[in-house]
RNA sequence: GGGCGGUUAGCUCAGUUGGUUAGAGCGCCUGCCUUACAAGCAGGAUGUCGGGGGUUCGAGUCCCUCACUGCCCA
C-alpha cells in the first residue's frame, strides 16, 4: 500500500533509494539533440566548476551544488532542454602532494619512482580515490548528466589543452622567458599569484650599514644605511637606489658600496620608484628576489643574481652561507652583521608575508624560466565581453570586481614544475638550442633538423585546462561540422555558479579561453560567431561563504567546520538544501545554524503528514465509490466559481504562489522562492486550506457525493501541484510523496521530468481572496479574544458579531468555517454588541464572544489603554501629514487615498476603543 | 595604501524605482496530547532601522560625514 506512509518523515529511508534512482535509470542525460530538436528547444546548459579531485564535500559545494540543482531542476520541469556537466580537475599541486604524502609513508620519494612511474601512480590513486567527490555528489541528488562526466586530464581534454597552446604560441601569446615568479620551494615549483595568500605578519625591519668606497675601492669612512624585511637576500644584491631629489644621499650618487659579508662592490643608483619615508630611503636592490627589484634592474641594466636554490636554501653565490636554509641563513647574516658592526637597527614591522596557498609554505619570489601568456589581448576581449553585457554578473558589483582584476592582469605564468598535469607540447633541441611547439610528439628539430630534441619536462597550470572547459567539454577543437553537435546545441553555456574566491581563477580565464578560441568556431547556420555567442556562459552567478552558526569562517584549524554528509545524516538533504536555499540571498554570506535545518525538517515533516491525511481521505473516499482521475492531475486546477470558498481561495494561492516563486528564481532569489513556498505550503494549505476542508469531506451516507468528490479533487490538484513547485528545492520526499499520490501508477518515471506550476492570471480569484482575509481575521480575532477571557481551549461558544453590511453576505455564507476553525457555537449577528461583553474592532467588524466569565477588568483596561495609545500615535502621524499642502500636492493620488482611509480606520478604532473603555466598569 | 561590501527584533536575515503605522524564520512567554503532524496547534511580547548632518511633501531606502566591521587587491 503506498499511501500507507509511517507517521514521522524520516529522511534517511527514502533518499538512498532515489539517489541511486536518479542514477541509474539516467533520468538527467541529455543526448546530443539533432540539428532539428537543437533548433526547436531552448537549451538550459549549466557546467559544474570542477571540484578537486583529491576534494570532499564541504558546505561551500553543497551551497553550489543545491543552487544548481534548483535551477536546473526548474528550468528543465519549465520545459527547457537542461543539461548539467558534471566533472572533476586533476588539481595538479594538490594531488601531487597527496600521493607523495603516500609515498613518503611508504618510504620513497617520487625522485626514486621516476617520472613515469609516479605519474602510473597518481593515476592510480585518482581511480582509488578520485570519484569520492562526485560520489558524494550522487548521494545528494545532483540532477547531473552522469554519462557526460569529465576530467580535465581525459584525452579527449588534453587535446583541447595542447592545441589551446599550440594556437596561442603560434599566434605569439606565449613566450618563454627568466622573470620574478612566486616560488613554493617546498613543492618546487612556481605559482600563480592567486595562488599566493598574504598574512599580516610580525617581522622587522633591519637597518643595515653599507660601506661607502671610494674609486681604489677603499672604505671612504661613510656608510648608507638600507632597510630590509629580508636580510638574507642581500647575498644577491647588485646596487643600492635612492630617490633622484633625496638630498640626504644624493652627494654619495656615483660612488659605490662594498656589500657586507659578500665583499661586491655595487654601484649607486636614482630612481623615482623609491620611497623616501619607507626605511631609511635607501633601497637594496636584488633582482633575482624581488619583482620590484627586478623592474629595477631592467631600468638599470644590473645583472640578477640567483642566490637560492630550489628547496630555499642559499646556492654556490652565497659563501660561508651556502647550503644554509633560507631562514637559518637570515639568523646568521643578522649576527654576523652586528658583529661586524654593521647592523644599524632592528626594527619591529607588520608586514604581509606571501604563503603558498596549498602548503602554506612561505613563498620566495625568484628567477626562473617559466613560460607566459601574454594576457592582454585575451584580456580585452574578457573586458569587453563583460562590458557589453553578453556576460551578466549576479550580484551586480562582482562585475567592478571582475573588471578591476581584469584591467590590471599580468602575463600568465602557466608553467609548474610539477609531474602531474598537462606536459608543455615543447621540444628542446640540444643542438640549435630553440624549442619547437607541436601538437603530436615530433620525430626532429623543427629549426635544425636535429633529432636531438627532449620534451620540456614543465607541465601546464591546472587552470589552463580548466579555464578550456566550456569549450573542451562540447567537444572543441574537433569542430567539424559532423563532430560539431554538442557545441552548436549547447555552448554558450546558460550560467556559472560559483564562490567569489573562484571568480579570478574559473570565471575570468573561463571567459578569456572561451572568448578567444570559441570565436573561431562558425555558428550552426555556419555563419561567423560574434563576441555574444563566443562567451562561455550568458549570466555568471556568485554566491556568498557558508559561515558557521556565530559567522566564523569556517576552518580546519578553527575546528568549526561542518561536515554536509553529517547534517544530512542527522537531518536529511532535503532540509539541508532548504536551508541553504532560504538563507541565500545574493551577496549575503550564510551563517549556518542547525536550528534552521530542524526547522526545515520539521516543514518536511508537516508536508509527509500532509500527505497522510490527503491519503487517509482518499482510501476513506475509495470505500464510497468516490475516485480522484489521475488524469485531473499534472497542471494547475482551476476551480468553478461556486465552489465553496477555501477550494477558490486556495487555487487562486497557489496560482499567486507559483507567479512569486517564478518571478523569483528568474531573479536568484532562492531565499524569497524558498520563502514563498514554505508559506504557501505551511501557512496557507496546511493551517487554513486543510482545517476547513475536513469540513467537506463527509464520507457518510448521507453525504453530498458531488461536494465531497469536488473538495476531494482540488485538494489532491493543489497538493499534486505544490509538489512539483515545491520539488526543486526538496527533491527526495517530494518524489516520495508524489508517487504515492499516484498510487504506483506515476504518469512519469519522476517528478522531476514533469511540468513546474505556471501561474495563469485569470485562476487568481480576487474576490475570493479578500473573502478569505476577511474570514481569517474573524477568526483570528475570536481566537484571540477566548484567550483573554480564558474560555477553555476545547469549549465552543457563541460570538456576537456587527459586520458591515457589505461584508456581511461574505461572513454569513462561511459561518460554518468560523464555527469550525474558532470554536463557536452559533454566530449571532447583531447591530450592536452586548455591553457586558470583552469585545475586538477591526475597521470591518466589531466581535465578542459570549460567555458567563466576567471580564478582567484590569487586564481590559491595560488592553484598551495600549490600542488608544498606538491608535493615537498612528492618527496624529496620518493628520500631521495629511495637513502638509506639499504631500497632498506632491504625492501620488494612491498614497494619499491610502493614508485617508487609513487615517479614517485608526479614528474609528480609536473611538471604538475610547467608547469600550469608559464602558468598563470603574474600579 | 587602493577598492568593494555590511551595520534593521535576543539570533540569522528580507525589505525591489524613496510612498500609507518596518517583515520572516528561529528563539522567548502563555495555553492546549483538537482522531495528518508535540518535528504539532492556538495566542502573545519584542525595533531610538549604527551615530550625526543634508536633500525631499515624505528617508530603513538617496547624498555627505563619523564609528564599527568584513572582504578583495597591492
Amino acid at each position: 500500500m503506498p499511501h500507507d506512509l509511517p507517521k514521522a518523515y524520516d529522511p534517511t529511508a527514502i533518499e538512498d533509494h532515489w539517489a541511486e534512482y536518479w542514477v541509474r535509470e539516467n533520468l538527467f542525460a541529455q543526448p546530443t539533440p539533432t540539428a532539428a530538436a537543437a533548433q526547436a528547444g531552448e537549451p538550459f546548459t549549466i557546467l559544474l566548476p570542477p571540484p578537486n579531485v583529491t576534494g570532499r564535500l564541504h558546505m561551500g559545494h553543497m551551497l553550489n551544488q543545491t543552487e544548481m540543482d534548483i535551477l536546473t531542476r526548474w528550468r528543465r520541469m519549465s520545459g527547457r532542454r537542461a543539461l548539467w556537466v558534471p566533472g572533476t580537475d586533476h588539481a595538479g599541486i594538490a594531488t601531487q602532494m597527496m600521493v607523495e604524502r603516500q609515498l613518503t609513508s611508504e618510504g620513497k620519494s617520487r625522485q626514486q619512482l621516476g617520472r613515469e612511474a609516479f605519474v602510473e601512480r597518481v593515476w592510480a590513486w585518482r581511480r582509488e580515490y578520485g570519484g569520492a567527490i562526485l560520489g558524494q555528489m550522487k548521494r545528494l541528488g545532483a540532477s547531473v548528466d552522469w554519462q557526460r562526466e569529465y576530467f580535465t586530464m581525459d584525452e579527449r581534454l588534453s587535446v583541447a589543452v595542447r592545441e589551446a597552446f599550440v594556437r596561442l604560441h603560434e599566434q605569439g601569446l606565449i613566450y618563454r622567458g627568466a622573470y620574478i615568479v612566486n616560488w613554493c620551494p617546498r613543492c618546487q615549483t612556481a605559482i600563480s599569484d592567486l595562488e599566493v595568500v598574504h598574512d599580516e605578519h610580525k617581522g622587522h625591519l633591519w637597518q643595515i650599514r653599507y660601506p661607502v668606497i671610494d674609486a681604489d675601492g677603499k672604505d671612504t669612512g661613510e656608510f648608507l644605511t638600507v632597510a630590509t624585511t629580508r636580510p638574507e637576500t642581500m647575498l644577491g644584491d647588485v646596487a643600492v637606489a635612492i630617490h633622484p631629489e633625496d638630498e640626504r644621499y644624493l652627494h654619495l650618487h656615483g660612488k659605490r658600496l662594498r656589500l657586507p659579508l659578500v665583499g661586491r662592490h655595487i654601484p649607486i643608483i636614482l630612481d623615482e620608484w623609491v620611497s623616501r619615508e619607507f626605511g631609511t630611503g635607501a633601497v637594496k636592490v636584488t633582482p633575482a628576489h624581488d619583482p620590484n627589484d627586478f623592474a629595477l634592474g631592467q631600468r638599470h641594466n644590473l645583472p640578477s643574481i640567483n642566490v637560492m636554490d630550489d628547496t630555499g636554501h642559499i646556492n654556490a653565490e652565497g659563501g660561508k652561507y651556502t647550503g644554509m636554509d633560507r631562514f637559518v641563513a637570515r639568523k646568521e647574516i643578522v649576527a654576523d652583521l652586528e658583529a661586524q658592526g654593521l647592523l644599524a637597527g632592528i626594527q619591529d614591522h607588520m608586514h604581509n608575508v606571501g604563503h603558498c596557498d596549498r602548503c602554506k609554505t612561505v613563498v620566495e619570489p625568484r628567477l626562473s624560466k617559466q613560460w607566459f601568456v601574454k594576457i592582454q589581448p585575451l584580456a580585452d576581449k574578457a573586458i569587453a565581453a563583460v562590458r557589453e553585457g553578453h556576460v551578466r554578473f549576479t550580484p551586480e558589483m562582482y562585475e567592478k570586481t571582475y573588471l578591476n582584476w581584469m584591467e590590471n592582469i599580468h602575463d600568465w605564468c602557466i608553467s609548474r614544475q610539477l609531474w602531474w598535469g598537462h606536459r608543455i607540447p615543447a621540444w628542446h633541441c640540444a643542438d640549435c638550442r630553440k624549442v619547437t611547439v607541436a601538437r603530436q610528439a615530433p620525430a626532429a628539430c623543427s629549426h635544425c633538423g636535429s633529432q636531438k630534441i627532449t620534451q620540456e619536462t614543465d607541465v601546464l597550470d591546472t587552470w589552463f585546462s580548466s579555464g578550456l572547459l566550456p569549450v573542451s567539454v562540447f567537444g572543441w577543437p574537433d569542430i567539424t561540422p559532423h563532430a560539431r553537435a554538442d557545441f552548436d546545441a549547447f555552448y554558450p553555456t546558460s550560467l556559472l555558479v560559483t564562490g567569489f574566491d573562484i571568480l579570478f581563477f574559473w570565471v575570468a580565464r573561463m571567459i578569456m579561453l572561451g572568448c578567444w578560441f570559441a570565436a573561431d568556431v562558425p555558428m550552426p547556420d555556419g555563419s561567423p560567431r560574434s563576441l555574444a555567442d563566443s562567451v562561455p556562459f550568458r549570466e555568471v552567478y556568485i554566491h556568498a561563504l557558508v559561515r558557521d552558526a556565530n559567522r566564523e569562517k569556517m576552518s580546519k584549524t578553527k575546528g568549526n567546520v561542518i561536515d554536509p554528509i553529517e547534517i544530512v545524516k542527522q537531518y536529511g538533504t532535503d532540509a539541508v538544501r532548504f536551508t541553504l536555499a532560504s538563507m541565500a540571498s545574493p551577496g549575503t554570506d550564510i551563517a549556518f545554524n542547525v536550528a534552521r535545518t530542524e526547522g526545515y525538517r520539521a516543514f518536511a515533516n508537516k508536508i509527509w503528514n500532509a500527505a497522510r491525511f490527503l491519503f487517509m481521505n482518499v482510501d476513506r473516499a475509495a470505500e464510497i465509490g468516490i475516485a480522484i482521475d489521475p488524469a485531473a492531475l499534472g497542471g494547475m486546477p482551476t476551480v468553478a466559481a461556486d465552489a465553496p470558498l477555501e477550494a477558490r481561495w486556495i487555487v487562486a494561492e497557489l496560482h499567486a504562489t507559483a507567479a512569486k516563486v517564478n518571478r523569483s528564481l528568474e531573479d536568484y532569489r532562492y531565499d524569497d522562492a524558498a520563502n514563498t513556498i514554505y508559506q504557501f505550503f505551511w501557512g496557507s494549505f496546511c493551517d487554513w486550506y486543510l482545517e476547513i476542508v475536513k469540513l467537506r469531506l463527509d464520507f457518510s451516507e448521507t453525504a453530498d457525493k458531488a461536494g465531497t468528490t469536488a473538495a476531494l479533487t482540488t485538494l489532491v490538484q493543489v497538493f499534486e501541484a505544490a509538489l512539483r513547485m515545491l520539488s526543486p528545492f526538496m527533491p527526495f520526499l517530494t518524489e516520495e510523496v508524489w508517487h504515492a499520490v499516484y498510487d504506483g501508477n506515476p504518469p512519469a518515471k519522476s517528478i522531476a521530468l514533469t511540468r513546474y506550476p505556471q501561474a495563469g492570471e485569470a485562476a487568481i480569484d480576487r474576490a475570493a481572496l479578500e473573502q478569505m482575509t476577511l474570514v481569517q481575521n474573524l477568526i483570528v480575532e475570536i481566537r484571540a479574544l477566548r484567550k483573554e477571557i480564558g474560555v477553555e481551549e476545547k469549549a465552543s461558544v457563541p460570538v456576537e458579531i456587527r459586520v458591515d453590511a457589505a461584508a456581511q453576505q461574505a461572513v454569513a455564507s462561511n459561518r460554518t468555517i468560523v464555527e469550525r476553525l474558532a470554536r463557536v457555537s452559533e454566530v449571532r449577528f447583531v447591530e450592536h454588541l452586548s455591553a457586558n461583553l470583552s469585545k475586538h474592532a477591526t475597521p470591518v467588524f466589531d466581535v465578542a464572544v459570549v460567555y458567563e466569565r466576567t471580564i478582567d477588568v484590569p487586564a481590559e483596561r491595560e488592553r484598551l489603554t495600549k490600542d488608544i495609545a498606538r491608535y493615537e500615535k498612528g492618527l496624529a502621524a496620518a493628520e500631521r501629514q495629511l495637513g502638509n499642502a506639499g504631500f497632498l500636492a506632491k504625492a501620488p493620488a494612491h498614497v494619499v487615498e491610502g493614508l485617508k482611509k487609513q487615517e479614517a480606520e485608526t479614528r474609528l478604532l480609536l473611538e471604538k476603543a475610547q467608547a469600550a473603555l469608559a464602558a468598563l466598569p470603574q474600579g
